[in-house]
DNA sequence: TATTAAATTGTAATGATTACAAATTTGTAA
DNA sequence: TTACAAATTTGTAATCATTACAATTTAATA
């Protein structure tokens, strides 16, 4: 706990009960949850905590590189406590978004564009290893 | 022209008017644009068209492979018409979206998961090289 | 303890996308 | 050609996530 609170005054962000819960949230759930959904189970033992709140917060620590925003989906914003270059798969048929342990080799190859890199995101889509077990052989 | 033609009939799709602008458009526009600006632009010429039609046609576009949706704004669908695996690049300062040609090294590897790959998207957010010299230096 | 800037809250607005049903059009076959 | 069934287009209304905003509260500092 003292962690994040660690983590906020590094950023000249003021240590909120708001922030700490949400840090303390994304961490535990490394599910990369939507903003909805990290706001309704929050509320349950915050009842006086405000979606906007939950909003805001996550802008911030977007805005800090604490935490990553995620737009694999193409509808919602994910939100990942950021630890290293990992990539995301999003599975077409569960709908989960699984971290891959990949970092990208392109990087460096960038610079020869003349663009500033400030983030790197590997989407990748299809059908995660569970559900393809799920539904029998390969087809479909 | 015919090209498209040829292009929907591949994919048992009917040919239609709205059909066939809407891939003109994307071909003669490669920027990535939106469903919105694909709408208003064609618009234009065609004042009968629908904006419902624009998200029809887009939708099953990309269902059979012949276009890709990008999310790499997170708020937008953005459309490309897809010519071979590239990367995108997105910048914060003008928003625009480049194209980046590289392809993936680590594409091989994502079976080792045991996931079964159908999309592969590079997304590079950062300050694009024109933006880079308009602020003069380097800093902000 | 007082002060000030920053953060939180709730409500209202926005903006992109989707749902839906009626009208039209396409592809095909008589 | 003409007729038909299925697919497509159209316009409107709804939805959903996100943002704007102003009032209230709180955190950090002196």
């Amino acid at each position: 706990m003292e962690k994040y609170v660690k983590l906020l005054k590094e950023n000249n962000l003021k240590v909120t009960p708001q922030r700490l819960i949400v840090l303390k949230y994304l961490e535990k759930h490394p599910i990369h949850p939507t903003a909805d959904e990290i706001y309704s189970d929050l509320k349950l033992n915050n009842p006086s905590l405000s979606k906007t709140t939950i909003y805001n917060t996550l802008e911030t620590l977007e805005d800090h590189g604490i935490i990553q925003l995620i737009t694999i989906s193409g509808t919602e914003h994910r939100y990942d406590f950021k630890e290293g270059m990992h990539h995301h798969f999003y599975c077409k048929k569960c709908g989960k978004i699984l971290d891959i342990d990949l970092s990208c080799p392109n990087i460096e190859k960038m610079s020869e564009f003349g663009h500033k890199v400030e983030e790197v995101h590997g989407y990748i889509k299809g059908i995660c290893n569970k559900c393809l077990k799920k539904s029998g052989g390969d087809k479909k």
